[in-house]
RNA sequence: GCGGGCAUAGUUUAGGGGUAAAACCCCAGCCUUCCAAGCUGGUGUCCUCGGUUCGAUUCCGAGUGCCCGCACCA
């Protein structure tokens, strides 16, 4: 355990200090739950969503792009159920970490001859006047009363007077005093559109970016040619409240997604294989970015923690440093979405299928991932620290497709005025192409470490023989640290080949 | 959200009621013909706010952040 938090902790300090991810407004502070990316973190941030979108989009026939905005009618959030589910308040027992909702946790005060014995606390049920008297009854006879038990009066968590939280009882200990206070349970963050703020003004950041593919589902099948099955697909923020942020950048209020909503034709026996084939195909994407196919893992959701309108669920997991994790999840999701919104907006969302010649509402699998998860798997798996003739070496092995910088060029020494120039201008030519260092400062040999730590996969070194002999250069390969000379061109056409698209 | 621990340079850490230190990193210069060489110079609100004190980075309180366990994460 020690061994791995000190590896978490080596990478979070290795990602500070070479510019990957920062805390959010760290010189105030900072703000749980947010992080910064700086000038190495946002290049392989782009490089992991520029990769889902060119083989999920781009290299598909059957899947189209969209970008939806953050904040949409809030209607949105009252088909989805992400508004009646989650702004109830909610009491804790601290003592057995249970939650309850307010509304539906009922007490009443055990009086026998006038005088107050205590209070009984029980969920909401059909009978659960009954049952809250025969725990009065049971409480009258462990106080020894003989007296006349009171008729009692039921009345809910969120309506006591607050100076009876401490007297109730917690339904799971049966003790009272560990029970809070009712508390607004805040899942999504809330916000006002407009320069007045009122009730009506209420809107929200969105929790998840499939609600904004549900919402254009409509205006993507009228515009976009897409023939069952077919895709949405979208990259984009969301926002939690109700999360406690773990793990660095793992679980955070504010992260990105890269969604899929994949649309089915109906039926029970319709979706296990589209379903499958995701698992699979997403499985498969992760191991072209880099992540080991050993540290990749699958878990499917038992049928009793499924959301009431999830047919299955199944996780893709990688094993951090902290534990196996959840990276990504796809649900079969059923036609839930869909038939929601259409209710609630009066719209028809049905398609009319050529091949069935029937009109139905499509089912969904939706693939789900977090950008900032696979940015710390793709970090914790890069990680390592090497020994080259005695010494420690660390390096980030990314793949070459996914590294913030491509190439490193370097003049073997600087003070001769050849080497600087033709090293700046394959420098230049590179740059052109990708993101690419120029680096003259201080002995090659750190140089080369300094390129490793960051992931570089190639070094070009401009020698001597470069501007006076065959005016070959060298090419160094990160992972092995050999070189090999070759011309310019020759150079050019192997980095092409080792890192383009 | 609950309980415990921690907070000193970019990083890792030392120290101490009287104006703060090391190593590495980073920046500039000199030197350097291939894997963290050397030399010179440079870069610091001791997390924040309050209290005790002649004086607090040090002691006390609160806040914030981080770490660990539990809970939450449809």
């Amino acid at each position: 355990m020690n061994k791995e938090n000190s590896l978490i902790e080596d990478i979070v300090s290795l990602a500070k200090r070479r510019g990957f991810v920062f805390q959010s407004s760290e010189i105030y502070g900072g703000l749980n739950g947010f992080f910064d990316y700086g000038p190495l973190g946002v290049e392989l941030r782009k490089n992991i969503k520029d990769a889902w979108w060119n083989d999920m989009v781009r290299k598909r026939d059957d899947i189209v792009g969209l970008d939806s905005s953050i904040i949409m009618n809030p209607k949105v959030w009252e088909a989805s159920g992400h508004i009646d589910g989650f702004t109830d308040p909610m009491v804790d027992c601290k003592e057995s970490k249970m939650r309850y909702r307010a509304d539906q946790l009922f007490v009443a005060e055990v009086v026998v001859d006038g005088e107050s014995i205590g209070w009984v606390s029980i969920l909401e049920s059909e009978k659960m006047e009954e049952d809250a008297l025969a725990m009065a009854e049971l409480m009258k006879r462990k106080a020894s009363k003989q007296g006349t038990l009171s008729i009692l009066s039921l009345q809910s968590y969120d309506e006591l007077d607050p100076s009876i939280y401490p007297l109730v009882p917690s339904p799971a200990t049966g003790k009272p005093g560990s029970l809070t206070p009712p508390r607004e349970f805040n899942m999504m963050f809330e916000t006002h559109v407009g320069a007045l703020r009122d009730a009506s003004s209420t809107c929200y950041l969105r929790p998840e970016t499939a609600q904004g593919i549900f919402a254009n589902f409509k205006n993507i099948v009228d515009t976009g040619r897409v023939k069952i099955p077919f895709g949405i697909a979208q990259i984009g923020k969301a926002f939690r409240n109700e999360i406690t942020p773990r793990n660095f950048i793992f679980r955070s209020r504010e992260f990105e997604q890269m969604e899929i909503e994949y649309f089915i034709p109906p039926g029970d026996e319709v979706w296990p294989d589209y379903h499958r084939e995701w698992i699979e195909v997403r499985k498969k994407w992760f191991e072209t970015i880099g992540l080991p196919p050993e540290l990749l893992g699958e878990q499917v959701h038992p049928k009793e923690k499924l959301a009431h309108y999830a047919r299955a669920c199944t996780d893709i997991t990688f094993k951090f440093p902290f534990g196996e994790q959840e990276l990504e999840g796809i649900a079969a999701r059923g036609n839930f979405d869909l038939a929601q919104h259409q209710a609630k907006s009066g719209k028809s969302l049905e398609i009319f299928d050529e091949n069935l010649k029937e009109k139905y509402l499509p089912h969904v699998i939706e693939p789900s991932v977090g950008v900032d998860r696979t940015f710390l798997a793709v970090l914790c798996s890069a990680f390592s620290i090497d020994e080259v003739e005695g010494e420690k070496r660390t390096v980030l092995r990314f793949d070459p497709r996914i590294a913030p910088i491509k190439v490193g060029v370097f003049p073997l020494v600087k003070n001769k005025p050849e080497l600087v120039e033709r090293s700046r201008s394959i420098y230049h030519k590179l740059q052109k192409k990708w993101n690419v260092v120029y680096d003259q400062g201080g002995a090659i040999g750190r140089r080369y470490r300094r390129i490793d730590e960051v992931g570089v996969p190639f070094g070009i070194t401009v020698d001597f023989d470069s501007v006076e002999g065959d005016r070959t250069i060298t090419v160094r390969d990160r992972d092995t640290t050999k070189q090999e000379r070759m011309s310019e061109d020759e150079a050019m056409a192997y980095l092409d080949q080792k890192i383009g698209f």
